[in-house]
DNA sequence: TCTATTAAACCGATCGTTCGGTATAGTGTC
DNA sequence: GACACTATACCGAACGATCGGTTTAATAGA
């Protein structure tokens, strides 16, 4: 078990239950590795894992997501591409959002900047996208905003019904939403 | 300083930093009470206390934004009071849903009932005045849901970006797109 | 030897909770 | 008015438990 591997399950940790819901004992018991192995990985301590699963988090959304969008591809497909792996990333609506996680309970401000900044590059690239495909610069913008609004609503309410449903049909309308000429 | 007046601080901390987000001391602090003294009003303790503010923020939620919604208004009034009602309990944006609060985090389970059963109700309540406003049955019961999606997601973006401006527009715009007729 | 791993113990702090007791305001009785 | 009684509100102090974090001593494999 290496630095690598354990990357993964401190994310899903983290998502799940935020900074400080997840407890070194539970990351122990999920990682089956003694709390002292878990030093020996991360002499920074929980923090330091923190810190990595937020930059893995990163690194998976930019080479995932934002290379997708940022592609020579039609417009249209970057689009549909974006929204199958923004449905890996979330597991249909079964799997919460980090950034929507870290801005909710008691770290909120310590990880504020963090999550700004991802929202923001977010919302750009993909008002890019709308931009190229046509869209007036402030429609674009607007309509990049609703995006996020939608995924991250839709998320709360599957989880709130425990029903995946709602974020299924919002994940697959997405795309035509975003590009429609009316409004 | 009696039960009542409670309420409304219990009410802002638990929906701020959720049910663990939120320590007996924390409270003691806000309230200006020693933490003895909480428990002269709420024998039960911290249990106790998230009880009675879910059931606290049931009633308001029922007496101001349900008995709108069922009143014998104009449909298009009502869905604007709603807008207007709803405005006020999210702080124009800057204060999060209880609802939403605690769904993330640790607690989950334990409110989960709870959760469901109120958006299961204000997606109903909400479904029926649309219907009332001459849309299919399905088409409302979608509307009512993206209504619920809409005003999530602009909580969670508003947060993310800690500007207000997301929620606003969404709650704005909410009326004239939940009774529009083409889609 | 170097790396990865472990159990076990310990630290100071904080958790929710409980105990014993005080202060105040009202109530009835003489 | 003076007294005893009760109910309510309040709090300092401490409880046992657990927290995140750290250290030590030791094991196993390459």
């Amino acid at each position: 078990m290496n630095r690598e591997a354990l990357l993964p399950i401190l994310f899903h940790l983290f998502r799940q239950y935020g900074y400080d819901g997840v407890s070194l004992s539970k990351i122990a018991e999920e990682t089956k590795l003694g709390k002292a192995s878990l030093y020996h990985h991360f002499p920074g301590g929980k923090a330091e894992m923190m810190e990595a699963t937020l930059t893995y988090s990163q690194h998976w959304f930019e080479e995932n997501v934002l290379q997708v969008l940022r592609s020579e591809e039609e417009t249209t497909y970057r689009l549909r591409q974006m929204c199958d792996r923004l449905n890996d990333l979330y597991d249909e609506g079964n799997q919460p959002c980090l950034m929507a996680t870290l801005t909710t309970g008691i770290g909120q401000g310590v990880f504020h900047h963090s999550v700004k900044a991802r929202l923001q590059t977010f919302i750009s690239v993909l008002a890019a996208v709308l931009e190229e495909h046509g869209l007036p610069p402030q429609i674009a913008q607007r309509r990049a905003e609703e995006a996020l609004i939608t995924l991250q609503g839709a998320m709360n309410l599957s989880r709130g019904l425990d029903d995946s449903l709602p974020f299924q049909r919002a994940i697959a309308q997405l795309p035509q939403k975003l590009t429609q000429k009316t409004l």
